[in-house]
DNA sequence: CGCAGGTCCTGCACGC
DNA sequence: TGCGTGCAGGACCTGC
């Protein structure tokens, strides 16, 4: 599933093989994954024709390509199975092809492919705005709501702390809202939450600062972990990179581990096992030992 | 048939 | 009353 360190990934393939690329073409295959492009088909299409890409940026899950001298931009949104390709003309299309931008640099000419099995993710056209914080910085309108993200220079932990007081919610709500930090979805939250020794139905509003900055701080560090070994894998004509192309599965400590031992426990000599609960109709993972159910728990 | 889950939308409760 | 806000849960999708 993309997170953040996949989006990441793909971001960098976008900014090495198609910044300044000019559009050429613009193929729409299947419109639903316009959904979030409320002007239609038409207009995206005509939009871009002609338009020079400029340096691929990213908040969170979030990634757009700005063009038309940087006041305009592509958002694209993974979703749950999305991914973005570069590929050359002559390689078939794949399967779930969505979109298709044909793009030159010089003389060459390659494909910008969005390809999308279940339709959550997508494209649309948006324009770019001075962020609330910092003025400098430009992002899409509808990305403004977006919080910033452990990986950004200026995210801010002592902030969200004093959010995270005044909630009446539970620790792994508040790490899956992309409006308080983004980026992190249901693998690197139990991920983080493990790393910190935090139960996921821990209410906000009795998180102390030092347990807030343990569990961003792990937040940042698996996310930094991934996005090292996720990005080792593209060449010129397989960009993309969604999840399972990267080698990180093989560092995850809870996620998808139920049944099996608990690494931490087990390097102390006790035999515990990963346990898996249905919690906000998905799965959360986690150890009972190193992550107690807190005394006034909150589902 | 259940499961995978990111984001959007709706509805509810609450406070002013 | 009405509005804004925070929170919870379902809908959207497809393939295995």
């Amino acid at each position: 599933m993309p997170e953040l360190p996949e989006v990441e990934v793909v971001r960098r393939g976008i900014h090495r093989w198609a910044t300044y690329a000019t559009i050429r073409s613009v193929e729409v295959l299947d419109e639903r994954s316009l959904r979030r492009h409320k002007r239609g088909r038409a207009d995206f299409m005509g939009q871009l024709q002609g338009q020079r890409l400029e340096e691929p940026q990213r908040r969170g899950k979030y990634l757009w390509i700005p063009y038309g001298e940087g006041y305009c931009a592509i958002i694209v949104h993974l979703g749950m199975s999305g991914q973005m390709l570069i590929a050359d003309p002559s390689i078939p299309d794949p399967k779930h092809l969505k979109i298709r931008l044909t793009i030159t640099s010089g003389d060459r000419i390659q494909e910008l492919r969005f390809v999308d099995q279940r339709i959550f993710g997508g494209l649309y056209l948006d324009e770019l705005v001075p962020a609330d914080d910092r003025p400098e910085q430009l992002l899409p309108a509808t990305v403004t709501h977006i919080g910033r993200d452990p990986l950004d220079e200026h995210f801010d932990t002592e902030q969200i702390f004093r959010k995270l007081r005044k909630r009446r919610s539970n620790i792994k709500r508040a790490l899956l809202d992309q409006s308080l930090s983004s980026g992190i979805g249901n693998i690197y939250a139990d991920e983080a939450l493990f790393r910190a020794r935090l139960h996921f139905t821990r209410p906000t509003e009795t998180l102390t600062r030092n347990e807030v900055s343990r569990v961003y701080t792990a937040a940042e560090q698996v996310m930094r972990l991934a996005l090292s070994q996720g990005g080792t894998s593209f060449d010129a004509l397989y960009v993309n990179v969604n999840g399972e192309s990267g080698h990180f599965d093989r560092s995850l400590y809870v996620y998808g581990r139920h049944g099996k031992p608990c690494y931490r426990c087990q390097e102390q000599g006790r035999e515990t096992v990963i346990e898996r609960t249905k919690f906000m109709n998905r799965s959360s993972y986690f150890c009972p030992v190193c992550q107690p159910v807190p005394r006034r728990a909150r589902a």
